[in-house]
DNA sequence: CTTGTAGTTTACTAAATAGTAAACAATTGA
DNA sequence: TCAATTGTTTACTATTTAGTAAACTACAAG
């Protein structure tokens, strides 16, 4: 009973977008609530601070859209090899529509929050860091499977998954650094021969 | 002729190390005054803003300290794949140092800030181009060095050394969103077999 | 030793920002 | 319909912050 809203799913939505374009340091509640069309009273009916509200937000994106995608692009029903090289195809056709929208490549909000709060911020530094070892979990998944169909090198599934996202947040945070995709337009190959997949070429 | 001073370094070294701890956006300019033991007035008697006093810190940083490291890190005397090797060598134990220092993993604060600033500030956002840059070269000419003795498999030095880096400050990022250093352990031989080096092993 | 220059200090303004309190409005179930 | 509850709005305070102006200080060269 009472009065229904949509004003804090409005301000998770605000705070995600502003915050993955500039900065969670320079984006402030005025302008999230600004965007949001919600007045700050609001604010502070829903979130306690905005710190609250990042942590809030990061994980709304992973249940509404992350998860989804990251469990479509994994999919068992897909061969190990095709879900990695999928999914850094993905990752390269949603910045561009991304660079295309923003006029900049925008790379990862979860990693580029992550590191620019985790030595200020433990709430968020958490909260982060619980995301990204979910997806980590799915490269390990995929390089299992593929190491048991014998399309992957055998070997420790977990640190080859680790030094695959490590290369994968790496050149996501080159392409919005130097504002240019080539960066991860090379990625799908080079994941593979990494993994010592059959077909190797050039960057490996 | 007139007075000497040497707040303009107090200055530079305030912003890096601040900036490096917490994030760009986070540091005031009063902070960063009180920090070094400068007032306010002469703050901006030496910069213009708090944009121009963190590119001139980024390269302050390079010309007193990075480029020596990265030259005798990469000298031609040393073998490609020792320079490699030692690199990622020396990056794990200065963040242990640093660690200890602070009590928390910092990553590579031009990695970190670029990331941080790049929608929001141009200028900085091309000095930290600038000098990502510099050092993808390094990696570059050990590559071409290896490949020329046999040591590195042949293919694309530029790609490679792109890959190289990215996975380089993609585990630096993690380390810092992690707080732990693991990421950075099995770097050296990670790297090495992503080569095509001779002594392949476990996360490749 | 004095004069011009390089650097310092203080005290200030204006603006941005976080956060609050309390009156107000809408909705729903009894 | 009316009362309890949920959400909204406004107007406010206190603080932090960037940035400035002008008086002041130290030094080095002539």
């Amino acid at each position: 009973m009472g009065r229904t809203s949509n004003a804090k799913e409005l301000l998770l939505d605000a705070a995600l977008d502003l915050i993955w374009e500039r900065s969670y340091g320079v984006v402030t509640i005025d302008a999230i609530c600004e965007k949001a069309g919600v007045k700050k009273g609001s604010f502070y009916y829903f979130f306690e601070s905005k710190s609250a509200l990042a942590v809030a937000a990061l994980e709304a994106d992973w249940n509404d859209c992350g998860k989804q995608k990251w469990d479509s692009l994994f999919s068992a029903s897909i061969p190990p090899l095709d879900r990695i090289r999928n999914f850094f195809q993905h990752a390269y056709d949603s910045q561009l529509v991304l660079q295309k929208e923003h006029g900049q490549v925008l790379g990862c909000p979860c990693f580029s929050v992550g590191s620019e709060t985790s030595t200020q911020d433990e709430t968020i530094r958490l909260k982060v860091q619980e995301i990204l070892q979910r997806q980590i979990r799915y490269f390990e998944s995929a390089i299992r499977d593929g190491q048991a169909d014998g399309s992957i090198a055998t070997g420790d599934a977990a640190s080859k998954a680790k030094c695959l996202f490590a290369l994968f947040e790496g050149s996501l945070g080159q392409a919005r650094i130097q504002n240019d995709l080539e960066f991860l337009r090379v990625l799908p190959e080079t994941a593979l021969s990494i993994l010592g997949a059959a077909r190797t070429s050039s960057a490996a």
